[in-house]
DNA sequence: TATTAGCACTTAACCACTGAGAGTGCTAAA
DNA sequence: TTTAGCACTCTCAGTGGTTAAGTGCTAATA
């Protein structure tokens, strides 16, 4: 990290502040007036020149204010985590308590809590419901069809109730199905789905030396049953955003609406994410996803222990009000951890 | 409806014609040279200040050509479904090769239709999986979660599985569960959720005088299982009509946008036009939508005998290609009726 | 009588030009 | 080291002129 004197980081940091309050470009008369260094604009203008050369800083055009850079952001929003100023502040309860009617459903909880972070913050609300992977199965419930057709319905501990319809490709009855699901729920409830999967494999190896009909029936259905679960995306918002003078152009709304429909990208990237402690902060360029390389992402994931169990966060332009991004992603996830535990 | 002899009518279908191929308001010498009526530019003057006069064409301002009125869209269309041209054109099976494959997970066989629908038209592709209010109930199962709450898991014949958790304020054993959903069982499966509402009520009236505990916490948990249930909405494809000329405006961006984020209203509007048979179609003004205003809407409801089983439909600008747009919504609906069936 | 050629008229779109305003970098003085 | 002063650069909004498209009207024509 490049260290700065306490002046220019001063003066950075009242660039970027400006610049995300008012969406122009900001010049040197406007810190000295505005920020009361006691600097001439002269000065500041030799120090903005110096920030330029280092990376934060970027003119538009040579008669143009400046604007930050990912890097200035970055640096910015460092210092904002260093001082934790975000934690100091009221919580949301107020705000929240809608969503706590709601508790019980978790799809209809995230999706709504999506809609509240987008009001609060005007950019766009994200939020996944727990991915099943590190879900803890409470019970497993086989049900016939139709021919061949049943459908797996799995419950989770966490509140979710995830379904599958399975084609065995021979009929099964309705008897056997429950003999089928007691054998599973007495073998893998209370475990995780990922444990549960490698138990499948395990089991399968070992059967093909027992040989019971009906329990190879049973690790098929559950080899299927737990096959490529994901975690849902909630996204709303988008209103909201295109209210912001960042996105008078239509280049850069197109670039977000096909971010935010490829769903798939983003739920690999908050999977990622989901895993570390606290908030976390991606700023356009740092972002792996390409159409995302113009907009920032703050998200926190809801943790039971050391199990993620959900992802909040925020999407916008760089130009984004971290301080209180960060806030009501906090806020939030915090107030989400809370409800689940509770419940 | 206004009559118009058959020469004016022609001219009409060029402009409209004319004008859903090219974005550009259309001038007699267009029509009259691309369309071989064997008359001069004055001629198709004439004839368009005419129909302009009675409402089915307008000028942006004095020296443009002329633009469709909603009117004039709608006598378009009118005389499209007269025709059924889009009914003698071969199918669409082979697109829909993959969504065969989905056929048993009925949430994503209609999300990923409306993907489909949206890039076969480049416009946005809509669908509604089935209103339970209209579906029958195969079975219920119920299971203790915690302290007084239980989940409440319904099955439909139609492969679609909604799930409700409930607080009883009282808790209760998963025995007794058992025997309660036994009991809802035997009453109601095999009944739509409009029946098994309407018969709860009745019951719970009689109910007061027969007072059987357990019978009388099984209808307070059904009546909560069956309360306020909807169709999910799926919207996808805003990437695709943002590449189309009627949205380089920022305003009918956000004006689509809040529309579609308004899911309810939506979800109200379709229910309301799957009662219907066939393609639906309303332009523009004809909405009842304020923020729907400036855009048209193909649907066409999916059947099960004269019940409603989905909806599926396309979001576009007025300036819509019709008859794609209800070539393409009737196969859509068509294929997903077969396949509904089928299973 | 219906059609058409001719023409004057209207308007948007494009382009080059201009002046104002904002903000810079550099230099020389404090 | 800081600052005042100044020349310089660039954007932006506004202006005026030109072009092209398309119209409505009128008078001639089949």
């Amino acid at each position: 990290m490049i260290m700065l004197d306490e002046r220019t980081k001063k003066i950075l940091y009242a660039v970027v502040e400006n610049y995300i309050n008012f969406p122009d470009p900001v010049g040197s008369r406007t810190v000295a007036k505005g920020y009361s260094f006691g600097l001439s604009p002269a000065t500041i203008r030799n120090v903005m020149a110096d920030l330029e050369e280092m990376g934060f800083l970027l003119q538009p055009h040579t008669s143009a204010g400046r604007v930050p850079t990912d890097m200035g952001y970055r640096f910015y929003v460092e210092s904002l985590i260093a001082e934790s100023a975000f934690l100091h502040k009221e919580p949301l309860r107020e705000l929240y308590k809608r969503l706590e009617t709601l508790r019980d459903n978790i799809d209809i909880l995230f999706s709504e809590t999506t809609k509240t972070i987008s009001t609060l913050s005007h950019y766009l609300g994200i939020a996944m419901s727990p991915k099943p992977e590190v879900t803890t199965l409470k019970k497993i419930e086989l049900l016939k069809y139709k021919d061949d057709k049943i459908a797996a319905i799995l419950f989770t501990d966490e509140g979710m109730i995830k379904n599958k319809v399975i084609s065995l490709g021979a009929e099964i009855t309705q008897k056997d199905l429950n003999r089928i699901a007691g054998y599973l729920n007495s073998e893998f409830s209370g475990h995780t789905f990922d444990e549960i999967r490698q138990k499948v494999v395990q089991e399968m190896s070992k059967e093909k030396i027992m040989c019971d009909r009906l329990i190879s029936r049973a690790l098929k259905i559950c080899q299927e049953a737990f096959y490529f679960l994901y975690g849902d995306l909630f996204v709303s918002g988008l209103s909201e955003v295109l209210n912001l003078p960042d996105f008078t152009d239509l280049k850069k709304i197109k670039e977000l609406s096909r971010a935010i429909e490829d769903k798939h990208t983003i739920i690999k990237l908050l999977d990622k994410l989901s895993e570390l402690d606290g908030v976390q902060i991606i700023i356009g360029s740092e972002n792996s996803m390409d159409e995302m390389k113009k907009f920032s992402i703050v998200v926190s994931a809801c943790k039971e222990g050391d199990r993620p169990i959900g992802v909040v966060g925020i999407i916008g332009p760089t130009r984004m009000n971290y301080s209180k991004a960060i806030y009501i992603v906090d806020n939030t996830a915090r107030f989400i951890t809370r409800i689940l535990a509770e419940r």
